[in-house]
DNA sequence: AACGTACACTTAT
DNA sequence: ATAAGTGTACGTT
């Protein structure tokens, strides 16, 4: 199948996503727009919805390196909730640092929740930018509290 | 192929 | 506050 892309908004970002189907190939942060539209989970996401991306492939936890474990560990963190990169370290029997390396290289976030991963004494960093991280997890953390 | 460096970390001084 | 330990990737010989 054909690859897609496009973008949706998310406050004051974009997220672009390149996929086909249900196979997520890359998804980037940018302050400018890129035409085309991107699966209905990213929508649902950006629009405040508990959304799992349940239904979505990354093409990331197939990775036959350490990094790919890693990832499938990192997809089974919940909405709305966070982990050190210590822990997840921890269930793949690797050091935290990798963990890091790994959440740095991350192709595909929002389907793999690389913002849900902090350190033990800091905030730990995302790229582009920390902000949207922190977005992220008080969005999530949001919604979670106005379902109860 | 080897070597040096850079890290989105952690733990112990 | 600082240093040492840590594993992988990546650029440079």
């Amino acid at each position: 199948m054909e690859v897609m892309s496009g973008s949706c908004r998310f406050g004051l970002w974009f997220v672009h996503v390149w996929w086909s189907g249900d196979q997520i190939f890359q998804v980037v942060f940018s302050k400018s727009t890129l035409n085309g539209t991107v699966p209905a989970a990213f929508i649902r996401y950006c629009a405040g919805k508990e959304e799992h991306f349940q239904s979505m492939e990354s093409v990331a936890t197939g990775y036959p390196t350490i990094y790919g474990r890693i990832y499938q560990e990192v997809r089974k963190v919940p909405y709305g909730e966070t982990v050190t990169y210590g822990e997840i370290a921890g269930k793949v029997a690797t050091s935290p640092r990798v963990v890091g390396q790994a959440m740095r290289r991350n192709p595909t976030p929002l389907v793999i929740p690389c913002h849900r991963i902090v350190g033990k004494h800091n905030f730990g960093g995302f790229t582009p930018s920390p902000e949207i991280k922190e977005s992220l997890i008080v969005m999530e953390k949001k919604t979670k509290d106005r379902r109860k």
